[in-house]
DNA sequence: GTCTATAGGATGATAGAC
DNA sequence: GTCTATCATCCTATAGAC
């Protein structure tokens, strides 16, 4: 089915690796011990250590980026588009979890044009939410607070979703759709 | 007024710079170089870089802790609990917000007695603010979602307000406090 | 309280044999 | 594709002078 190469293997356990300690705190020794080879042997399929975090970081981001632009093209209301925003996040997170970790905690380590492209695709990310929410009170769907506190709140949460679904990776994944979906957009109370 | 010790600053220093790279891509030469002196001068107001670490995290986590036996003593409804432990995050937040930083992303770097002691403050204070969730939807003033998924939208929030308090920190604390009740609360639909 | 000098080890990366 | 050997640099931390 799926031939995976040796720098995607390499890519995988690095990311196992940064999601529990950083990529600071993981030498490139501690790769190749967590592959069964020496460190040396790694440079025959990557240029750098910095190759894999860019590798990893931007293969989400152009996930999110791609995922986003599909919401925008869409023509249903401001409301269902967060929906949309809100299951395309659970889907990432399940499929690309440890890479969401090195994207929230790591991408200020990347390097050069990689960094550039990042820093744009994630603001541009957030410019399209912030519209969303803008346009769903303008059209009196959302209410009026302050569109940054909403696009925080919304935001932090479904960023830090990885760090929950490990603990509680059994429950289904439609369920916690619409649970998660009722809690941010209906509240608590 | 104020006559801050050697070890202070070096604290506060270097939390700024942990905040931004984190504390393994920050070496005691950094910190050093950003004081104005040399690496080897630290060693006369510190043991370790460790320790620099150790400081910072757990005074927060002590906050924290001090904070929600305060909420948990009183005898308000479990929604007004809610209410104070959101203050509580922003309160914090805004008095310690590098400190923050460091204990989200670094707590993992701690070592010995101070990480074990670490995690059974967070655990605890999760555990008690999951129990305030679950008396006011067992009293019927909240929402029968899974106390998982609203405990963890809520903290989710308030664990990473401080990254959006530096950039829109001219924002009055009360009106964060407000919004940031009614978003949570509330929703926004 | 700060300095210079340095120990002792880890780090990212390369060269060349197999 | 992996290895051993190695380089040059960086790291935390200490010793001892001023």
């Amino acid at each position: 089915m799926k031939p995976i190469t040796r720098k995607e293997e390499i890519v995988i356990v690095a990311s196992q690796l940064f999601k529990e300690r950083g990529y600071s705190a993981v030498s490139v020794r501690d790769i190749a011990e967590a592959m069964g080879i020496k460190a040396a042997s790694l440079y025959n399929h990557i240029s750098s250590k910095q190759e894999i975090l860019s590798t990893l970081v931007l293969r989400v981001a152009k996930e999110f980026t791609n995922g986003m632009n599909g919401v925008v093209a869409q023509k249903s209301s401001p409301v269902q588009k967060v929906e949309q925003l809100i299951e395309l996040h659970i889907d990432i997170t399940v499929n690309y979890s440890e890479g969401i970790a090195a994207l929230n905690n790591d991408w200020m380590h990347l390097e050069g044009e990689d960094l550039t492209s990042f820093v744009k695709m994630r603001d541009d990310y957030e410019e399209n939410f912030r519209n969303i929410i803008k346009d769903g009170i303008t059209s009196e769907e959302i209410k009026p607070h302050h569109p940054e506190v909403i696009l925080f709140a919304i935001l932090s949460t479904l960023r830090t979703l990885h760090l929950w679904y490990q603990k509680r990776g059994k429950l289904d994944v439609n369920i916690l759709k619409k649970d998660m979906v009722q809690v941010l957009l209906k509240g608590i109370v």
